[in-house]
DNA sequence: CCTATCAGGCGTACTAAGTACGCAAAACTG
DNA sequence: CAGTTTTGCGTACTTAGTACGCCTGATAGG
């Protein structure tokens, strides 16, 4: 009798707070994003949410359906092509967009891929990107190519994104394989690479890639432009 | 004493041979190729050997390090750029080898980003890679963003065909899971799309994407001319 | 206020799957 | 042919997903 409350308790995730379909998946995300997706099990959810493991299956179906409501949680992240600016601005910014919430959650690459249901956020998502390529006037055919272009490279990016990322972060989480890639990945370039056997590589690496203003990231605006311009002028000749 | 062999016996994947670290890749590859990534397992590549499943950890050293090993194997049937060709035309082939592999074995497309560690196949074709945009004559930085846009317009390809090939199939394997997409995506189009929620999408579909003539896999070249193109263009100006 | 109903949380327990450990037969070596 | 190494594998433990059905607290009538 010492405790009443209507319905929006004060929110503490750790332990209780009522449990639902949203705060699951929205947990689920967080642990992802946290612990990688190995670690996360239909029993670490539950542990997270200071519930018991059963407990989870009244607001989710099973893993997979977690899986795609989560990854549905990661595509709401991405902005729509807004229809109020001009069209390859509004493009861009769909893009960078989307390739941030991958990078937030790179976990969800993969899974862009493998879970089958479009999920609702996804068809809304696409909506609104079709929508602003009609608003730039291309033909349907070409449409189709800039769209394939686009998102294949928004992918692709990201993916590679989160391997260099994993590559990268040397002292983040280097405990979740045995494996330790870090220094694999980062130090033992010319342990690796000394030979004859890849100049190139070794090259690349060392008087590019290694450098101190270097990175990645920077390749993707430059892709969106190109690709944007590319597809332009295919419309023109 | 009725059998007497060398070292070369008929092969017979079903059962006997003899087992070996590339006779397991090897299989673990074609299992995954027929029935999925997820229903291969240790038990079953095991059955599929004829062997028992703790045999295979003397040729493999965990599963990670398995599907390690395929997806190297997977990379190496990738063809590097020649050295032969003109550059342009080295990397389209290389591009569209690279392309066709993972079409092959679309289950490693995931598996490309999640794996740490690089493998000698990818490393190879790197090194090919970078010798073809070099004799390209191209300045390191263009070089650095061309790598990354091909790549990931590569990869971000292969998995858009991956799950549209898998929406499309329609009689092939259609009792993995519970969920039968090929009804909900390919059937239902308008089932879903009909309300005025996604006139765009509905149009791009049936006027487009549904029509007889239509290929996804036809941006390919064309988004590798384009990115060649820009590429180049980038370089000049 | 008392009871029927219902939904949410969970205990139990089964199954699938990865794999540590160590034995034993086979292959190889001297 | 004896010793050593390589291979295959039986056993058994662990982690993880989840079917089934109980229990409890909240809610709706009477």
């Amino acid at each position: 009798m010492a405790k009443r409350e209507q319905s929006e308790a004060p929110k503490q995730r750790p332990s209780k707070a009522k449990l639902s379909t949203v705060v699951v998946l929205a947990t689920g995300v967080e642990l992802a994003d946290r612990d990688g997706l190995e670690s996360l099990t239909i029993r670490s959810l539950a542990a997270e949410l200071g519930a018991k493991p059963m407990s989870l299956y009244r607001h989710v179906e099973s893993k997979d359906a977690l899986l795609d409501g989560m990854v549905d949680r990661v595509i709401a992240e991405m902005e729509p092509a807004s229809a109020e600016l001009e069209w390859r601005e509004a493009i861009r910014r769909r893009c960078e967009s989307a390739r941030q919430a991958l990078v937030r959650h790179p976990w969800a690459i993969p899974l862009l891929e493998s879970r089958s249901n479009p999920g609702p956020e996804l068809l809304r998502h696409h909506e609104a990107t079709l929508a602003a390529l009609t608003r730039g006037g291309l033909p349907l055919w070409c449409i189709a190519h800039a769209y394939a272009l686009l998102d294949s490279f928004v992918y692709g990016f990201a993916m590679q994104e989160a391997y260099l990322g994993a590559a990268q972060s040397i002292g983040d989480s280097a405990e979740s394989y045995g494996n330790s890639h870090a220094e694999d990945v980062a130090g033992s370039l010319e342990d690796v690479l000394d030979g004859q056997e890849f100049p190139h590589l070794l090259r690349f690496a060392s008087e590019h890639a290694m450098q101190p203003g270097y990175s990645f990231g920077a390749s993707f605006e430059v892709g969106i432009d190109l690709i944007l311009d590319g597809v332009t002028r295919l419309a023109e000749g």
